[in-house]
DNA sequence: CAGAATCCAAATAGATACTG
DNA sequence: CAGTATCTATTTGGATTCTG
């Protein structure tokens, strides 16, 4: 189930990085988790967009890649919590990096997509 | 071509940045061209795994949101060579974060691998 | 509520052949 | 060499249903 990737080498330390995060909704994920969001539901509650299923999924790897642990609590209804490993937290500085550029250029980046939706190869006139 | 990824919300930073350096050599290619590496066929040369044809959707991609921009020499036989715009190179520290963080934990990941490969549910014994 | 199973659609990447 | 066009395979994400 998670082998599929392997075949990449990962001279790159990026390339590590993006198979840790790479997931459409991994970085949403961690951000709420490390904002103290911890249960699957309230997870799916900040993000309706994403079925329960593919939350569950990216949430398995992140898990799987040691960034995020998950507590079971066997109890009726059952209930779990996800929180952040040692490693996940020496993440955050990275993650907080990113963020931060990609809040800093949103606007930029809403204009370009307007600007030039639609309009790839503009007619030159 | 690039329409399909607009519906995303970009409410969080990290999508924007996702969006941008999502694809999967788009890393590579950064680290490349950020260290000199300009014409596609060298870019290719360094990435023999990928074929011409992705890699070159990929650099247009990064074209398209403004991170590299290419100039086209008219000449024979063809020459085309790609360079980091401003936004590109604000965009490095970022990157260079990001790789640091995963060179340094590579080893890490592989051990993780290994590990679990193959082994995802343990039988608890 | 948490999560697995099944089936399906969309997105992305790879192989190959072809043009200037 | 640079780049496009097809066609196909793989990956990924989404909808739905079902269990405890």
């Amino acid at each position: 189930m998670y082998e599929k990737k392997i075949p990449k080498d990962f001279s790159c330390g990026m390339a590590v990085l993006m198979e840790i995060i790479g997931g459409k909704w991994k970085s949403y994920l961690l951000f709420l988790i490390s904002n103290g969001i911890r249960r699957p539901s309230e997870l799916h509650r900040q993000i309706p967009t994403a079925t329960a299923r593919v939350l569950n999924l990216q949430l398995k790897e992140l898990e799987f890649h040691g960034i995020i642990q998950k507590e079971i609590y066997p109890e009726l209804p059952p209930r779990s919590e996800y929180s952040l490993t040692a490693l996940g937290q020496s993440l955050m500085p990275v993650i907080n990096a990113m963020d931060a550029w990609g809040s800093g250029h949103v606007g930029e980046f809403r204009l370009l997509m307007e600007r030039k939706s639609g309009s790839l190869f503009p007619s030159g006139e």
